[in-house]
RNA sequence: GGAGGAGUGGCAGAGCGGUUGAAUGCACCGGUCUUGAAAACCGGCGUACCGAGAGGUACCGGGGGUUCGAAUCCCUCCUCCUCCGCCA
């Protein structure tokens, strides 16, 4: 969530990225309840604490009262004592009321687009920033898309996943579930290259980690939850990932602080069946690598630039046609100050496809999850970033397509070592 | 799952109702000394909120309670350790 000082004293911004995520003028009036809120409590705590600051005074000499035998004097005093405390219990619980109403009206804002995000509602009004410098590829005539090409090469099976678990929920088999591994395992290693820690997480975490990363409350319907253990499985392994540095205080010499790790990802994705979702389009779970950073304030966008790279690394290994979007205000997610979406270009289907979204944070998830830098004497929230690098589900389905030919499946040049196979038929 | 034990600052570890945000040691930072380093000595060394500042308040696993006053007593939850059971 954003910072409450920060809010204090950039209203005028705080409006104005408001309006650029589509904020109505009603809307907008949270900011100012929020600062109305915010001086109540400073009053609040304020006439508390000079309250406990007597009562802690008077107890102290009602101790050396009673050192001294004065026993009596001891008993008015006491008596004082507990006159305040009615005082203190009724601002404890104003405050206690306060707070949690400020709170759940911090956690309704959203981060503060970057100056570079345009305006917009929708994802027809995100920006191309880097679009496929070349023609993009046609295939011949009698080219299928990637759920016919399962079929016909047995790769993977979503009947076969409904029976299993419900819909989908793809079963990969045979060459489909090696091409699976080897994209898992050319992405961990070129995130390794690139100096990212390999970390395997949990993949159930607890409210607290869910709200630290901001899935909770706002993406609340998105998670599957276990409600005899109150745990969510996690939608993205930013959520672990991140959180391994939740509470933390780091030294500016520690940054940045590189994780990637690859994790199944569980999305109920609920209302979202049709023909756009067809085959491996959108599922329910689907393998991702993600690549993170926890980086110093100033230097977070040069970090979302390299991380940018990375990706399209990876796109060119797998020689994939590609275009980078900057989204739009209206297509930001939640927590994110700067977005940028890559897809493939899925060449039977002849449409585009997200396989990976990387953005920078800033300091809205560092604030709820404390992770702060020490600055001179005191701390200052570091920044968080995440990417997919990549998303395996739709990387298969665009590399089923475009590669197909009449002999089978061509396999990129630099997964075939991981593959074991040229080509898959 | 059953029985017992324990959770204190970066770490180790005192404190078990009053002047303790917390002894002591280690680690860390600054200084003296030294050609340099080590050692020794001196000083500093948690986080957050309120306040211009002085200063005040809160925090000893989380939450609640008793009390004028709680790290210390009570309740509850969580976590860890030991033993038994089950098990990939």
């Amino acid at each position: 969530m954003l910072e409450l000082n920060f809010i204090r004293a950039n209203q005028e911004r705080v409006l104005q990225g408001l309006k650029i995520r589509n904020f109505t003028d009603e809307g907008l009036g949270i900011v100012n309840e929020i600062i109305r809120l915010d001086d109540t409590r400073k009053d609040t705590q304020t006439e508390l604490d000079s309250i406990l600051a007597e009562r802690n005074q008077l107890s102290k000499e009602i101790g050396s009262l009673f050192k001294q035998g004065k026993k009596e004097e001891a008993d008015t005093m006491r008596q004082r004592v507990s006159l305040l405390k009615d005082r203190s219990t009724e601002l404890e619980e104003k405050l206690k009321a306060t707070i949690k109403e400020l709170e759940e009206h911090l956690y309704t804002i959203p981060n503060i687009p970057h100056e570079s995000v345009p305006a917009g509602s929708a994802e027809e009004d995100n920006e191309v920033f880097k679009p496929w410098p070349k023609e993009l590829p046609t295939l011949a005539e009698g080219a299928l898309p990637h759920w016919e090409l399962a079929r016909k090469y047995n790769i993977f099976d979503l009947e076969l996943g409904t029976k299993i678990t419900g819909s989908g929920f793809p079963v990969f088999r045979g060459k489909g579930a090696r091409l699976q591994r080897a994209l898992i395992a050319l992405f961990l290693d070129e995130a390794v290259k690139a100096g990212y820690e390999e970390i395997i997480p949990p993949l159930l975490v607890n409210e607290e980690t869910a709200r630290a990363t901001g899935q909770l409350p706002d993406k609340e319907a998105q998670m599957y939850y276990v409600e005899r253990d109150n745990l969510y499985l996690i939608p993205t392994a930013e959520v672990p990932l991140t959180n391994i540095y939740r509470d933390v205080i780091l030294d500016e010499k520690d940054f940045p602080i590189k994780l990637t790790g690859y994790t199944p990802c569980f999305r109920r994705e609920a209302g979202s069946y049709g023909a756009h979702v067809r085959g491996l389009n959108r599922v329910h779970q689907f393998d991702k690598v993600e690549i993170v950073q926890f980086q110093h304030p100033d230097k977070s966008y040069d970090t979302l630039y390299n991380m940018l790279e990375h990706v399209e690394g990876l796109l060119n290994k797998l020689e994939l046609p590609f275009r980078i979007l900057r989204l739009c205000g209206g297509d930001l997610s939640f927590t994110s100050a700067l977005t940028f979406d890559f897809e493939v270009y899925s060449a039977a289907q002849q449409r585009w496809l997200e396989v990976s979204s990387v953005s920078n944070f800033e300091t809205y998830q560092s604030n709820r999850m404390k992770l702060r830098f020490r600055d001179g004497k005191s701390t200052r929230l570091a920044h968080t970033l995440n990417g997919s690098a990549l998303a395996l589900a739709r990387i298969v389905a665009a590399l089923l397509e475009n590669n197909q030919t009449p002999d089978g499946i061509v396999i990129p040049k630099a997964l075939q070592s991981y593959t074991g196979f040229e080509l898959l038929a």
